[in-house]
DNA sequence: ATATCCTACAACCAAATGGTTGTAGATCAA
DNA sequence: TTGATCTACAACCATTTGGTTGTAGGATAT
């Protein structure tokens, strides 16, 4: 499975990063929306340590950047670090459509 | 985020489950070709139980099934879950290539 | 019938994970 | 200057994870 650029670490990491609700959550907010660490805390009924461990597994993966603003730290959508993810659930979808379409081509013939 | 008749936990086991590159390497092996579990097994340097495990999770994740032939059990990319597993990396990409592409027109406004 | 192979799972272990509380420093508001 | 807010991280805890060894049952080969 040849895969764009990307280590094993990394893929484990971005997979690993979005193998949970809350972290998928952050994500979608950040996308559509301005978001301090605090910001996003006060969304989730758990801990503000907890959601800034949920931010670093993020930021981890390349999914997120943190940029300071006073005393707040701003949460951004990592562009570059999406585009690779992009990219990379692209090749998996890729392979698994080329396998699937011979799955159904011989499902067709029989 | 809407996603195709997948709930959360789903979506977690389908995320956890690629978040290992001994999985992701068995979902590709099976892909190709056709192996039992202690096929498989040979191919690792781990123990036989460890490989087992693995196979669970990706079974647990409806990304493969096992079919019982004689003594052996033949594990198979699960058709119907992998379809699920696309669309759902599809959406994904789908919704960050919109937002993408809205930060780049921004930036290409500036 | 016996030996071999294949599998499932329990029990164990170390490490990782996801959450908490507490402490402390930085920044903003009054 | 002081109080409030925001953040980072250490230490802790319970659970999960990823691996092991061992046991046992089922199926195949001899």
């Amino acid at each position: 499975m040849v895969v764009d650029q990307l280590s094993d670490a990394e893929i484990d990491r971005l997979f690993h990063a979005l193998a949970d609700a809350t972290r998928r959550d952050i994500v979608a907010k950040v996308m559509a929306g301005e978001y301090s660490v605090s910001g996003l805390a006060a969304l989730y009924a758990m801990s503000f340590a907890a959601v800034q461990k949920h931010v670093a597994v993020l930021e981890r993966a390349s999914l997120v950047t943190k940029q300071k603003r006073g005393r707040e730290q701003i949460v951004r959508v990592h562009y570059e670090g999406l585009q690779r993810a992009r990219r990379l659930l692209d090749e998996y979808e890729a392979i698994w459509r080329q396998r699937a379409d011979r799955i159904a081509d011989i499902l067709a013939e029989g």
